[in-house]
DNA sequence: GACATGACGTAAT
DNA sequence: TATTACGCCATGT
């Protein structure tokens, strides 16, 4: 095993997002190298779904528009559960599932979006 | 190796 | 804002 295998990847990035800040899965697939694997982040924690897991995986969204995300889950449970965990962590979350990524979105390294003036 | 599936994303309408 | 269509690529059969 030289380095992490599969899913692995991307469970290493999500467990480095913050509490009361969400990311979008292409947010977690570029920093695992994979900017085209969106689709497979949402795979990967569709495997833990029912697991006894710490991963926060509530904090993964699907991107809606240019400034904000929203629940993809397909799930109504699933999707009940995540919105419940990000509003216990202070995240607010539209009645439509959706967030404010300007105010939520998780900015690694505070290397995203070259703002004119920081 | 081919086919079908999916907690996605972007562009077009 | 919602719907439709297509691209992307790992996983399972």
């Amino acid at each position: 095993m030289d380095g992490p295998s599969g899913w692995q990847v991307y469970y290493r990035i999500i467990r480095r997002i913050p509490r009361g800040k969400v990311a979008t899965y292409a947010q977690v697939a570029l920093l695992a190298g994979n900017p085209r694997a969106a689709r497979h982040v949402g795979f990967a924690l569709a495997a833990l779904k029912g697991s006894s897991t710490r991963l926060p995986w509530h904090r993964i969204l699907g991107r809606r528009s240019a400034k904000a995300a929203g629940i993809s889950i397909r799930d109504p449970v699933g999707a009940a559960a995540q919105r419940d965990l990000l509003e216990r962590e202070g995240v607010a979350v539209d009645e439509r599932g959706r967030v404010s990524l300007e105010r939520f979105g998780w900015r690694p390294r505070g290397a995203r979006r070259p703002s004119a003036r920081g």
